[in-house]
DNA sequence: GATGAATGAGAGTTCATTCAT
DNA sequence: AATGAATGAACTCTCATTCAT
């Protein structure tokens, strides 16, 4: 992993771990909060529980900070969503309950995506494509669970748009929330997205409704 | 407008309008390349074509270039879009155009849309709420045009999450380009956004493509 | 007089004094305010009803307008003090007088004198030497009434001395008026004072009470 | 005490107490020279024998350094005068070395007195009660002298308004220096200031003149 | 491995002063 | 004589980073 990348002077990779991720947490929380320009090392450092020498034991610059926290988030994205996909049976049904599953999470990480669509920017461009191919890998997962549970066949960029509709439209539920969230609940939400989906995709248009939650 | 409520000690308003639209150009170019936390106030100032004290002889403090710099975008934004739509004739064939403007304006723009999603977090409650209202404001005149040029009815929900959908497909042209713009041109993408959204829309399912550019 | 030292660029003498008399009024509304330092020469220039172009006509350096204040103050005080001293009718009668109006004036002026005690040090030396040997005249002027008022003879130290006394108790009155005027009306102050010092001057012991205010 | 609401980024508190005595020590320095608006914050760092970042990791703001300046001179103040004045043993004599004592260290701290006499007017209406505070403390001592010392009984007013007297002819040696201290050795001052006061206070006017330093 | 005091480059902002109009 | 826009040196304060303990 390119994580690995970022230097320690501290050996045991356990222990790497370990300070690593409650740095993320606190990181997170103060990202939420303030964004990554106004949060200070120090108060990463406070809110990991450790002293800033110690922080700076674990990375080599705030930046380090703010690539290993894009980089947790969608560790997290990934891993919830392959989690609850089922990629193995693929059925009208199935595309249904993913992105319910998906928007769902969506609903969850609200934050945390903001972060990445506010922050990834100020990473340096090396690292910024590392954390965007993981965008992109969410993106793939979503594009095979198209071609997999639609049985007429799709181009392949119909597809990808599909897919990157979709995708972005999880991530607008979070980034237009004070607008959104005044006019629709989660559910109706969801619910309406998927019907407008489904509408464009060939095939027969009856069977929703079902991929319960 | 609410950006009279930046407090100038020039007097003259005309020369202020000049100052400020120097220091909004300049703005613009830096923060597309760096952001806004990463350029300088003196950047700014060197950029617009004067000294730092001048620069805050117009503005009282740099979140105040944040503002005036977004409220621009937008403005220039709505501008464009008031200019290219047809709001008067409506028809299915316009709503086709509408769009087809639309995106050609997204992509011009990419780089002032990007600004918006990175740094309106940075405003102040109050600016920040004046500024999404315009946004806001951009959406409606979307819905507008959906209610005109679709002959069946759509409930209001409908139309709503339809115009957001349109809105950030926009936009996702520009922050998401790196991946969207290897695989589409620009007129393939806005046509094949335009055509699943017909698909999804109630009514006769032919005379697409005909909306020229 | 060496405020003529102060150059303008204006040459017509009756609207240099009037521009400048318009100055010092602002200025020491500004300064017993705020003080010198925190007032900005836009300030003085907007309260003296005028431009701050115009300001740096009828002077040269923001120490100008301290000099002048000061200057201003103390020949505030002398033409008060002058006017009504009577030097002629020595009598200790006259003391108790001229020291009744001497500290009436003093609380007057408190806020002026306070300035000069705050901000004189600001001065250049020379200017600073030239403001305090007003103040030095104005003790000269305590030493004159109080000899010819006090019968028996005193040595020229003790005069002196009990000159300068009189003359900071009045200041006193103002700068630490803060416990002084909690605990005494001005009155009483002032009949405490007179009665105290008459108690140190040789002569009879009688006939006090009697110069009423 | 107070002086614990200034808050310091460094935790070892015998630390702070040796970084702010020596940022104290050069603030005097600097302020005593061109007073407190005239001094930057880098050369009290300077002068204070660190850096301008390890000087706010002790204070807050530059008004933290004149409180703590203020607030020290008058701790020194307080300790010179608590422990050269004999309290318990009452008599005449006695207080002639009570104001012996206070002369002379207002003589030494000559330039500190002046300090607070221009700066106090710059705290924080806050800060200033509190150092205000500490000045009448030093006026109550030299009541409770006074009242100790002098067998007849004395109005609590003209205790208040002697001691009040006395206190700022022991500063007016110091900001009236440039003409006393042509006139007077500091023993003359302090002799003949004794010797007036005596003459206003009830009982034998004898016995002075013995009270050595 | 952990700590936190020390550092100083660099940030935003102010304001006395000038000068073209 | 009056104006006020322009200037930039200088100010206070912050914060990422280092390193001795």
């Amino acid at each position: 992993m390119e994580k690995d990348k970022i230097v320690s002077s501290v050996k045991d990779q356990e222990l790497i771990k370990m300070r690593r991720d409650q740095m993320i947490k606190g990181a997170i929380t103060l990202f939420k909060e303030k964004g990554f320009h106004r949060t200070t090392t120090r108060e990463i450092a406070k809110a990991s529980g450790f002293s800033i020498g110690t922080l700076y034991e674990y990375i080599r610059t705030k930046e380090d900070i703010l690539f290993l926290t894009c980089d947790a988030i969608y560790d997290q994205v990934r891993e919830r969503v392959e989690s609850a996909f089922d990629l193995e049976h693929p059925s009208r049904e199935n595309l249904i309950n993913v992105m319910k599953s998906y928007f769902y999470l969506m609903d969850e990480l609200q934050e945390e995506i903001l972060i990445l669509y506010q922050e990834v920017k100020s990473l340096k461009k090396e690292t910024r494509k590392y954390v965007l191919q993981k965008e992109q890998d969410m993106v793939r997962m979503l594009e095979k669970v198209i071609v997999n549970c639609v049985p007429e066949p799709l181009t392949k960029k119909e597809v990808s748009l599909i897919a990157n509709n979709i995708f972005i439209e999880g991530h607008m539920w979070g980034f237009r929330r004070w607008i959104l969230q005044k006019q629709f609940t989660l559910d109706e939400y969801i619910e309406l997205q998927i019907t407008m989906l489904l509408k464009m995709l060939p095939g027969e248009h009856e069977s929703l409704r079902k991929g319960g939650n």
